[in-house]
DNA sequence: AGCAGAGCGGAACGATCCGTTCCACTGTTA
DNA sequence: TAACAGTGGAACGGATCGTTCCGCTCTGCT
């Protein structure tokens, strides 16, 4: 009845499919919470040995760029789903809650550099843009956002609420929502307001952090 | 004319004077871009050797430590030059874009934790929350803060900026004012505003840097 | 029942990296 | 010219970390 194939695992089998996902996770926990932490540091988080980890991917970079992928991925999802909204402007504040919830800017972008990214992630880092740009676009055209935002903004703003962190992580959720608020409170269309100042961010400036460090 | 006391040095001694300054500046940017960098960076941005550090300080905490402390001090001297100007708004905004402007947060904060502090550093600590809540005080006076900002967002707000960092400074000052520009905006008080959500920042709630790490 | 091997834990290894010490050297001061 | 503050940078010792490897367990198949 169980053959090697079949979905329903059963004793060994079960456990190290448990373990793929037990591992995802304390590494994506351990590196959120710093970047350059030892491959160790995972797997005691997982509570397994160094071998399960080495058997699913074949160094640190392996892995450290799984979980960037993984980051991109999930933002270009909910970019997706942002867009299947019929409001524009929830869909904007919608997207951005959910994408500052799911701590995806601290993945895609605090570990880029700690590996050499693939051709497929280029294709996605590109899809990303292109949604943002077409919520950001929406949400012009709702008129709730200022004028003089532009699509980098973003990056600013996601900055801002990824820097924000605390031990507990619901807190940390609760206090970045905070910290969204007031930033959309800023960036949305009012009366007579003074124009941001400074030239505003451009298209590649943030690039330089996929650039391999050390 | 030229004492071993004299002011006006020249030779050897005057060499030395400068590297003073040199190896301090040097240390504040090194730092700032890696807090855990080598000390050998630092000697090596300053141009001088590793011997001219260790003449200086007893280790690398205690330059760190000193780092840290000329941080904390020039936000305490920012905010009561802020104090001492009439509008209350513009106390408050101008000290906080000379505090952004100085990346005291990034010293002070990014720094905390790989040192034990000095009980000067605490007093100092103090002196500075009390100020910081004489600012957000006259600008909740001014009214044109809204009514639910308290001072640990001031918190929020140091951070989101210290946040943004590219290569270079110049470019960095300027997306900081920006993104200072937009945080303002959402901080200021207009007609019918959603108030802010969740349980606003507390005051101890982000000591927790202040504790050693490893 | 018994065997082959997948999966695993964790010690051990080798390569860095980094803080600190130390010593030879240089220009200055008395 | 003797003493020495100031310095550069090699060298050392400890710590860290990625990776490998070996022995063990438990499973799935024959």
């Amino acid at each position: 009845m169980s053959t090697t194939s079949d979905k329903a695992l059963g004793g060994r089998r079960a456990q190290a499919a448990r373990n793929d996902e037990v591992i995802l996770e304390a590494a994506r926990a351990v590196f959120l919470d710093d970047p350059k932490a030892p491959i160790a540091a995972v797997a005691e988080r997982a509570g397994v040995g160094i071998s399960a980890l080495y058997r699913r991917y074949a160094g640190k970079e392996d892995l450290l760029r799984q979980l960037c992928h993984d980051g991109l991925r999930r933002y270009v999802a909910e970019a997706e789903a942002a867009l299947a909204e019929s409001d524009d402007w929830s869909a904007f504040t919608g997207f951005l809650a959910r994408v500052v919830d799911a701590d995806v800017h601290s993945l895609t972008v605090h570990l880029a550099g700690a590996f050499t990214p693939t051709e497929e992630m280029g294709r996605d880092a590109m899809r990303a843009g292109e949604l943002a740009r077409a919520l950001v676009d929406r949400a012009h055209a709702s008129g709730r956002l200022r004028a003089d935002v532009v699509v980098p903004d973003l990056g600013l703003l996601l900055e801002a609420c990824a820097a924000v962190r605390v031990p507990d992580p619901e807190r940390t959720r609760q206090l970045r929502r905070r910290q969204l608020a007031i930033l959309l409170a800023g960036l949305s269309a009012v009366p007579d307001a003074d124009p941001l100042p400074g030239p505003p961010p451009a298209a590649g400036e943030f690039d330089w952090r996929w650039r391999r460090r050390e």
